[in-house]
DNA sequence: GTCTATAGACCGATAGAC
DNA sequence: GTCTATCGGTCTATAGAC
């Protein structure tokens, strides 16, 4: 474990790090229990006793991390935020780019049926501004605006998307597969797998409904 | 309006016509103000003190109409599901099934944009016990899904729409328009006429993303 | 011994219910 | 208009790492 290894006395611990390490660990297991509880009921319905019960902490101890409920869910987004780069990160960019979309929307349905991605509500505006200066999140989130706006003007100068269509409404498009409520009802009919119900999605975000 | 008529010497009243007709107006103000307010800021942060105020009466009539919060949110969805029936019944059947759907899948974008539209939280336990026990809920939404699922057949077996996808899968996949979040993003991004909001999400929904 | 983080009681506000 | 439950947030005594 690395809390032991930083306490070896060949290479010798700065000060206090035991304790760094605890709390880095016990935020991570936060922010874990958080992004599980938004996923399964929303921000609205989540407390913050069920956080702190989950993790297995008192309350006041969740303060002394986050100042905030709004700031719990805005760690949360941060780290899905960091979650997306990194699956960014690992893709081919030699790919084509259309290919590189599909699998960018793909990723996110695979994270929402295991019930991991987070979903808040758009309206609320106490959580909106909490976000919007969560310099953190609004990094992370242009960092990936960027680099699927490059690759969607990629594919229509490419031919490969609609290039009749606003590349804002393409990535809007896409960024709506990950909160979207069809998985839900799919899954929820119980004919499907979790395979299935990405490939229909896939299809008829890409393909469309009519027949080609 | 109809309840001068009801009142006319030529057809005259059952007794106390009048409060009924009062009670039924305060009812429909009540549903009126309910769907108002649960499109525009969702069903967990709608407070049954809100929809009191803006109908102009006191919280405890409201409870003289409706046992609790959840049937409040039951009767705006009951009326919402009886304009989609008036929707379907006004449309001409003669025409193309997939004209049929993409005129639905239209009319769901007008009533979002347009501030009319209940979005109700689907993983809310309580809610959902409420709406399956609400008759006058279910018949509609199966009555409207029979219709819609008719014409989805219909356009498969037309060769219109693509064949391969479960009419479930497209059916859910319209229903999904109905509270589509891209149309609000787009709407917020100030760029688009609601025109163009609603062509372009038309376009994703059934020619897809990718170049035809 | 000191100092920090914790646990669990506690508070004020607000919502649903009647 | 009142009552009760619950929620977000705080306070204080204490246990344990250093």
């Amino acid at each position: 474990m690395d809390t032991l290894a930083l306490q070896s006395p060949s290479e010798p611990a700065p000060k206090r790090s035991f304790r760094q390490q605890m709390h880095l660990a016990r935020e991570d297991a936060i922010v874990s229990a958080v992004n599980r509880l938004l996923a399964e009921k929303g921000f609205e319905s989540m407390t913050v006793d069920e956080v702190a019960a989950e993790v297995g902490i008192a309350k006041a101890s969740l303060y002394k991390h986050f100042p905030s409920k709004e700031d719990l869910a805005a760690a949360a987004m941060v780290r899905v935020m960091q979650r997306a780069q990194a699956f960014l990160d690992g893709l081919d960019t030699k790919r084509p780019p259309l290919d590189l979309l599909r699998e960018v929307a793909r990723w996110t349905m695979v994270v929402q049926l295991a019930g991991e991605m987070p979903s808040l509500p758009s309206e609320n505006s106490s959580l909106r501004a909490t976000l919007t200066t969560n310099k953190a999140y609004v990094d992370g989130l242009m960092d990936v605006s960027d680099r699927l706006g490059a690759w969607i003007t990629a594919a229509q100068a490419e031919g490969s998307l609609n290039p009749s269509l606003p590349p804002i409404a393409v990535l809007y498009t896409l960024y709506a597969r990950a909160c979207d409520p069809v998985l839900g009802f799919l899954k929820g009919s119980g004919q499907y797998s979790n395979e299935q119900i990405i490939e229909m999605v896939l299809s008829t975000c890409f393909d469309g409904l009519k027949a080609r």
